[in-house]
DNA sequence: TTTTTATGTTAATCTTTGGTTAATAAATTT
DNA sequence: AAATTTATTAACCAAAGATTAACATAAAAA
């Protein structure tokens, strides 16, 4: 756990102070930025592990700030400080990518454990290869970055966002198991029934465009995930 | 996190109430004990992913209770709930295994965020073991992740997560004998009279898939547990 | 041997998970 | 702003899995 990066933006120099000391004693190499802008700037010149934003920030609050790192980088977790306690901004904050949400003033230890728990979690997850966006899948071609989908003879069948990062995560798991709740966290970034429900519905649509081959098949394992079975 | 068994001991029965309720909101498995006695009975009657021991309850105090947890167990988590904030009763604690320490009234929440820590980096810790998972049996070859079992020129035979770690288990202790309470503690996290028959109906089950290879049988020692038999 | 306890087997029941359709909402494009 | 595409939600049914009850049989103990 030692030497990780951590970019905590926090606009009050007191508490920012505190909390970059307490967090440097537990041998986490801290970055500390006093708003969003300077938070942002500093997010692009370095890789971090984890970001903690305030949410209640002048210029730029911890949410735009949230979604502009989101946009440069899908991975890295994010928790947000706030001393609000609303549903209505606690559930704005999950929606824009946050990994955890933590009342201030709260307690530190309790910080600690969760910015170890969720590094921990990082660590262990399969990392696909996002860079990879070229799959073949039998005798399908996919292209996820241009979101299509080519078979010999046939017109390329346009694949919406949804569909078509669903099929590239089991193209990247390919003849193995691809844990429903991996695309749930990665791709619906909520792990509930609905989202569930709802990537039911796109394995449906895959199977469809996947007919086109017969040694092509995504098979479910009960209660596990899907695996995309190729045949050759 | 669902379903998660954690045993609470605690001897004011309107905390404890209290407690359990709030936790089993947030769907942990709860089993509440009333005093020390009671609370290694049920610990002994059962398997627990974390033990919240109060400290000071009559009879048996929450270190003596935790020292006996932790001869007959030395891996499940234990937290203390306490009044006190003496050191040395932290640092007894620490000394007897305790994996945690609270102070009483706490913060229900941060009770909470120590428990899913204290569950996650076990979890993690215990992955090692996981990693197997494809056996030969015989003629047989069974993949515990893919959950499935095939035999030459046979159609892959897909087995239930129940059907796969029992096999798995049994295998683990090739021609050796898997005790009966293992597979019951382990696979079914319980060890009663139910579980016990239930057992027994997997076992028939794989006994139908095994009998492809007849140098493969399962047989059972009266009392004991089953051996899984590969005759080479 | 008789009695008790443990195991084996089948089938009914209950629970959870997955698949599908269709309606609605949200986002994007025209 | 209208049309089109994409995503979510709800309802419902089907399938898979797990438990339980009932009864039969085998092993151990009395």
């Amino acid at each position: 756990m030692e030497g990780k990066k951590i970019l905590l933006v926090e606009d009050d120099p007191n508490f920012g102070a505190v909390l970059k000391d307490y967090l440097m004693i537990n041998d986490f190499d801290v970055t500390l930025a006093k708003n969003g802008m300077e938070g942002f700037e500093k997010f692009k010149k370095d890789t971090f592990d984890l970001c903690i934003l305030d949410v209640m920030m002048p210029y730029k609050d911890g949410y735009t700030l949230a979604r502009e790192i989101r946009e440069k980088n899908l991975e890295v977790p994010i928790i947000f400080l706030t001393a609000k306690t609303l549903k209505e901004d606690v559930l704005k904050g999950y929606k824009v990518g946050a990994d955890d949400y933590l009342n201030k003033p709260f307690d530190s230890e309790v910080l600690l454990m969760k910015i170890k728990a969720i590094i921990q979690r990082k660590a262990s997850e399969v990392r696909p290869d996002t860079t990879k966006f070229e799959f073949e899948i039998g005798k399908f071609h996919l292209n996820s970055k241009l979101r299509f989908l080519t078979f010999p003879g046939q017109e390329p069948i346009k694949l919406s966002p949804k569909e078509c990062e669903l099929l590239k995560m089991l193209a990247l798991h390919e003849n193995d198991l691809m844990p429903r709740e991996l695309a749930l966290t990665k791709i619906w970034r909520d792990d509930n029934y609905f989202t569930s429900r709802s990537m039911d519905v796109y394995i449906a649509k895959l199977r469809k465009f996947l007919k086109l081959d017969e040694n092509v098949e995504i098979l479910n394992i009960h209660g596990e995930g899907f695996r995309l079975v190729i045949k050759k």
